[in-house]
DNA sequence: TATTGTTATACTCTATAACTATA
DNA sequence: TATAGTTATAGAGTATAACAATA
């Protein structure tokens, strides 16, 4: 290709650091509580931090297919940490709503999630986890919605 | 719990950052062959970076259990990218080596993989990219093989 | 006709447990 | 007994396609 070597080096390197980074997430997800998978977990966070919301605003936000993300919200929707109200403006939609026993589910997985960063962050100082949390942001946005490329 | 709001803020982002970067990874998954799923390519990406090595060290290099890297290593050998030759040291074990044949395929994923990566990340500056790669080692590395905080 | 959402199906990745062979 | 590796099984995440209801 057209590439010079120490780009493909460097592109390859990034690439092996976020294939790697799976095992940072099963970790996370494994202080997750057993009622609550990692799908679960992120609906609420949205729900909390954006408001009530429509099923094609929580794919996008999560950049999976609409499918997927019918089941993740179904799962909270099952253990009532979630509730579907109408849509005043569109019949085939429904909003969804955070319950407070899902504020309250939250409210664990922070917890447990805060404590195991704290253990697990120790030697970061707070600038440097600003810094990779505003890169990995980045990094998100120049992909875009990486499934639009597809279709 | 006892941490300020500041930390347990600083805490949630970035966990939705790392938890985001699953869209990223698809996104890099897309841009492999039919025949090649990511597991695959990680396998042949340790053997030609490493050299040749045993399955635990694949484990151990890829932070998952044995059964699956043991997975992953079988549909590379099945398609004839690495062959196990024997260890002399132990005859339980094998040596695993990447063939001329994985060669040529690694060089396949990787025109691909550079491609999509220079598509993708075309306003970022070098050491930006360079920034962002340290600082996942970093994170992987403060996460430990998280799997033995369970064992 | 097009869009919102759900469900059925299939594939990938992962972990646990049971098992074989060797140390 | 302990370790290296494989395989069976199960669970989570995802995508595609077919479908229902509404716009």
């Amino acid at each position: 290709m057209g590439y010079p070597m120490e780009t493909r080096n460097r592109y390859e390197n990034l690439a092996r650091q976020v294939s790697a980074i799976g095992a940072v997430k099963r970790g996370m997800a494994r202080s997750l509580p057993a009622d609550c998978p990692s799908g679960s977990a992120v609906v609420l966070a949205l729900l909390k931090r954006h408001g009530d919301m429509r099923m094609s605003r929580v794919s996008e936000l999560m950049a999976v297919d609409m499918s997927v993300s019918s089941r993740h919200v179904a799962h909270t929707v099952d253990r009532g940490w979630v509730e579907r109200l109408p849509d005043p403006g569109d019949k085939r939609s429904r909003l969804l709503r955070l319950t407070d026993g899902g504020r309250d589910k939250l409210a664990e997985l922070d917890r447990r999630l805060t404590a195991m960063l704290a253990r697990n962050l120790a030697g970061w100082s707070d600038d440097d986890v600003d810094l990779l949390t505003t890169l990995l942001a980045r990094l998100r946005d120049s992909f875009g919605d990486c499934r639009a490329h597809h279709a």
